[in-house]
DNA sequence: ATAAATAGGTTTATTTTATAAACTATTTTA
DNA sequence: TAAAATAGTTTATAAAATAAACCTATTTAT
C-alpha cells in the first residue's frame, strides 16, 4: 500500500475545507458569518455549501430571521468523521 | 486577516503534493521511482511535474541510463521554502 | 530479420472544479 | 418612489486534474 492514501476531494479544496474548519468549531454558522471568516464570494460559497450538503457533510437550514432569508449551516457526524480521517491522511504528506 | 491564509494551488494538489512530499525525503528521485510511489499515471505525473518545475519547485534533469531515457527530480531550496510555508498555512485549517 | 512487447516518457483531449459574473427577490434607506 | 443593500442562487467561464492516445527507441521472442 502506498504511503499516500487518497484525500477525500470533497475535503481537499481551499474553501470547502476552511468552511469545514469553521464548523468544526462552533455549534452552527451562518452563511454571511462564514462568507466573512472565509472571505469568500456568496456565489462560490453557496455552490460549496451545496456539495458539502449533498455529501451529507453537512446540514443546511433555511429560514427567515425577520422577513430576510436566513441560512444556517452544521456539520454532520459523517462530516466530523470524513474530516478527521482526511486529516489523518493529509498528515502523511506533510510529515 | 482571516484565520485561513490562501493555500499555494501548486501544492495544493494530491500529486504535487506527494510528489513534493517524496521529494523532500530523499536526494534525488527517478521519475518511474516517483510514479510508483505516487500511484499515477506517467501522463499525469510528466505534467504536474512541468508544472512544478516551472515555478522552480522542482528541478530535472534529462539524461540516459544506458540508451534509455531517464529523468531524475530534485527539489529545490525554493521549493522546500514553499512546502513549510503551504504545511504552515495549512495547519490553521486541520487543527 | 521481423514483429511484438516494453520502457520511458510527452502531447492532446476530456472531464471535473473552482470561481466569478449575472441574476432574483425582497427590504431598507434617502 | 427610486436607489441601494441583503441574502442568497444560477449560469457562464477559466483553470485543473486526469486519462487516453501517441511517440521514439530498445528489447525480446519467432
Amino acid at each position: 500500500m502506498s504511503e499516500f492514501k487518497p484525500l477525500d476531494p470533497l475535503l481537499h479544496s481551499q474553501l470547502r475545507l476552511a468552511v469545514m474548519s469553521l464548523l468544526l468549531s462552533v455549534d452552527e454558522a451562518e452563511f454571511t458569518f462564514i462568507k466573512e471568516k472565509t472571505e469568500s464570494t456568496a456565489g462560490n460559497l453557496s455552490v460549496q455549501l451545496d456539495k458539502l450538503e449533498k455529501a451529507g457533510y453537512v446540514q443546511i437550514e433555511k429560514s427567515f430571521r425577520g422577513k430576510r432569508p436566513l441560512t444556517t449551516c452544521k456539520i454532520t457526524q459523517v462530516g466530523v468523521k470524513a474530516f478527521e480521517s482526511y486529516v489523518e491522511n493529509l498528515k502523511k504528506y506533510i510529515t
